[in-house]
DNA sequence: TTCTATATATGATATATATCATGGTATTTA
DNA sequence: TAAATACCATGATATATATCATATATAGAA
């Protein structure tokens, strides 16, 4: 069950900066009057394909999946979604109900804006208009690079992004525990489970990482980068 | 070298409904003195990736390609545009220069916005926004989900997945002149130029289409259709 | 024109990756 | 607690695709 919390007033937000640090006073209270706050537990859903959009969110903590529930039982997963990303950017000033599907991959905070609210602000505010333009581009812009990024290399080389991309990006340390299985790897840079596990052992063998279950440390990170490039 | 066109008013210009229906008389007026129309021949780079971005385009007539000029020289094709698409939409509110070149693929007529001014009514006209933020975000969700929707398939089904393209969305014809080589379908289905020859030969020996060069005609559309589908 | 590069074409071969099979382990569910 | 289900692991095999080689046709450049 996602759970409510009691949240801070935006006007005194850690993440006001992020997206609304130039709103007036009035709108912050517009906005804080149509916000809330909810947690949700790891391997929740936070939005489903297909629901109908009533509000804009953006990940306060946490580590969330956007992907496409497919036919033959496996998903496709878009992207991973890591703090101060906004997670429903896709497809809500598109679409009237979310084209992807978002669960919590840990325990999660997320932000909720109702659409309206924002809509309005968007409409009386030009500077904030363009601001939330750039950011949406930088995201899609992001995803589609990566997309390519990934499909150009080969299976090996897909596991060596996608451990430092965990390392570098999400958790800043050589030694992290892996927030998906090996499955929504395979879901992730487009391969089958089998190889993800095989070329994960394979790394293994070669002392490029330590495993331990879910655990990861990366032993050797400039091997690790350079299979990254080249493989 | 491009050519600068005669152009009607923005008021009278049969465009005006893609995205500008609902500004004011003065707002056209504005648009209309910062607009140019452009005409580009076949083969004409249009922008080029890096360059500072100045000016919003739309394409009026004619076809161009997305695409970023990778390394190997091998160019990776991200779409092809088609009249009434905004070809430049991509990148130009998250980034000061092109992260896309594009190029005609066949004699285009480019209309041509200073961005200073697009800004300008966006800053205050919130409904204008909006609209924009929509057409924007359609466009990218539809680059993602085609780019997912080729991956997935085999090479026999990306073929019969682009030639549907050209002849259901591009050409509205069953029989057509390929706008692109062999090898810039390779390089917008991801997939090697000799296996794009191979795979048209089979389509070609087993009746599904007849080819004379570029000239393509689809003989068994439904038979295209379902390798598009499970092949 | 002739030379050179590029596009089309096809076959043989190598290689990367998926699929199938099987077993163990952990984690839910009953 | 047991049963069922998902997850991890590895090997053998099949298959899809890339790579290499070669040839012809076509278009551009000198």
């Amino acid at each position: 069950m996602p759970e409510f919390l009691f949240s801070s007033h935006c006007k005194t937000c850690t993440y006001k900066d992020l997206l609304f640090g130039n709103l007036s006073s009035k709108e912050l209270d517009l906005l804080n009057e149509n916000k809330k706050e909810i947690m949700f537990k790891k391997g929740e859903i936070i939005s489903r394909e297909g629901e109908d959009i009533t509000s804009f969110l953006y990940l306060k903590q946490g580590l969330v999946k956007l992907y496409t529930p497919s036919l033959n039982n496996k998903d496709q997963i878009i992207s991973i979604a890591k703090p101060r990303d906004f997670i429903s950017l896709l497809s809500i000033f598109s679409f009237s109900t979310y084209k992807y599907s978002i669960s919590a991959l840990e325990d999660s905070v997320v932000c909720s804006v109702e659409m309206d609210a924002l809509k309005k602000i968007i409409q009386n505010n030009g500077t904030f208009a363009i601001e939330i333009m750039q950011k949406m581009s930088r995201m899609y812009d992001d995803i589609i690079e990566k997309r390519f990024e990934i499909n150009r290399k080969h299976l090996r080389g897909r596991i060596a992004y996608i451990l430092i991309f965990f390392s570098t990006h999400i958790y800043q340390n050589d030694e992290f525990e892996l927030p998906v299985s090996r499955r929504e790897i395979a879901e992730l840079i487009e391969m089958t489970t089998e190889n993800v596990i095989r070329i994960l052992s394979e790394f293994r063998k070669d002392g490029i990482i330590k495993i331990d279950g879910k655990r990861i440390k990366l032993l050797n990170p400039e091997r690790l980068e350079s299979v990254c490039k080249l493989g």
